[in-house]
DNA sequence: TTTCGTATACCTAGTGGTGGGTATCTATTG
DNA sequence: CAATAGATACCCACCACTAGGTATACGAAA
């Protein structure tokens, strides 16, 4: 819709000084100074603003506007996640990729279903970045290849099997603020017998069959 | 010793030409990338090669010189501090910078007695970076901000009372990988009543109340 | 409307972990 | 040599967690 306004112009278009703004966001200053520095040399993009919290990046997204955003997904303040549906309701046309360190399923599935259009790993080379944006500005997207590895492994599984209900998660994260049962019956004013059926399901569900289980779950889920 | 032979010539110690080499290894090839070009930019220093792991970097260090290794702590097949040690024989003049994200005490203490000339965090601008590099070319040591306060803090605390013999690591080792006492006996063979009374020495050491703060601990210090 | 999922709650039994001890043997270190 | 730290082992008592059940109430979806 509004997508077309520099469409119709057909010199803007090919103008080579007209480089795609970027916003790089991430809590590491060295790899923003580096990132910076890399794109520096491109004629097709500029990194505009940098920010180290997902804080910091909406308040420039609310006085700015930028073709590209590069997200961490491990921030402080917001989680990576958090800000993408925040920026995704501030700048509804902005594409954004997330440059993270992590190969979990689990959170890729969530981003891609929250809307971004690239998953890069931070072990990919400046090139695949590169690449990227050169795919998201064509209105396509991109994933690294082990990214894309990943969700075809995914696709083998049968279903995802182990989805916890909301107050499953709830019990779960005080489980793992090492509240006992009891305390966390206390705590969410149920009966302790409730919570020890919450616990068998979520055992179930998750395949564990001991507390360690279900902590490294939590762990592997962002739970905690 | 042998440090003293560049000294004794008067010129080459201000020939701009002469540039420090160095060795950077971290495992995410994006920050290799855009530190690399950062330094190009450099009089002072250059990145003469790149590894994403500590057996590649070693292999690197049997057929080459540095002046100084910039390396991360979480890396591939070996940790920072193995590559650290290995380092120090294959190399002893070389100076070794760590460049992490961690700012755990108990990781600083233990490589600062390895052996290392600075610690920075990649939250610390490139201006860090270069600094640190000038530094401990200078034969100085350099602690980024956060790192040195971190230090200080340490200095408070009467003593460290939470180190692990090497078999309560084991043990715990077992524990995160939902093993039951019974099981972690039969694996060491040793009595359920050893491992019992090892998981409690844990406990306390670690000041730990159940299972979820032990693995909670081991998350923490990268023992799972 | 019936079925399904979710949250609630209780029962019994059995297993495993926690917390308080004490004690022996070995190797290292002042 | 004596002291210390680490690994080993046992005792007892208590509590928490696990593993089978069953059952009710509610709201949403088929």
């Amino acid at each position: 819709m509004s997508g077309k306004s520099w469409f119709t112009n057909p010199f803007s278009n090919r103008a080579s000084m007209l480089k795609r703004s970027i916003l790089l966001v991430d809590d590491h200053r060295i790899l923003l100074d580096g990132v910076k520095n890399l794109l520096a040399e491109s004629n097709d993009f500029e990194v505009k603003d940098t920010a180290t919290s997902g804080k910091e990046a909406l308040q420039l997204m609310k006085s700015n506007e930028y073709d590209i955003m590069v997200t961490d997904y491990e921030l402080p303040e917001l989680t990576g996640l958090e800000l993408i549906r925040a920026a995704k309701s501030v700048l509804p046309d902005m594409k954004m990729i997330v440059l993270s360190m992590h190969d979990d399923p689990a959170v890729v599935k969530e981003l891609l279903r929250a809307g971004i259009h690239g998953y890069i790993l931070k072990k990919d080379t400046h090139k695949t970045l590169v690449d990227a944006l050169h795919k998201v500005i064509a209105n396509r997207r991109f994933l690294s290849d082990e990214i894309s590895d990943l969700l075809i492994q995914m696709a083998d599984e049968p279903e995802e099997k182990g989805v916890l209900t909301t107050r499953e998660v709830e019990i779960l994260r005080l489980v793992a603020k090492e509240f006992s049962s009891r305390q966390i019956a206390e705590i969410l004013f149920i009966s302790e017998r409730t919570v020890e059926t919450h616990r068998k399901n979520i055992l179930k569900k998750t395949g564990a069959t001991n507390l360690v289980g279900l902590i490294k779950y939590a762990y592997a889920n962002n739970l905690i």
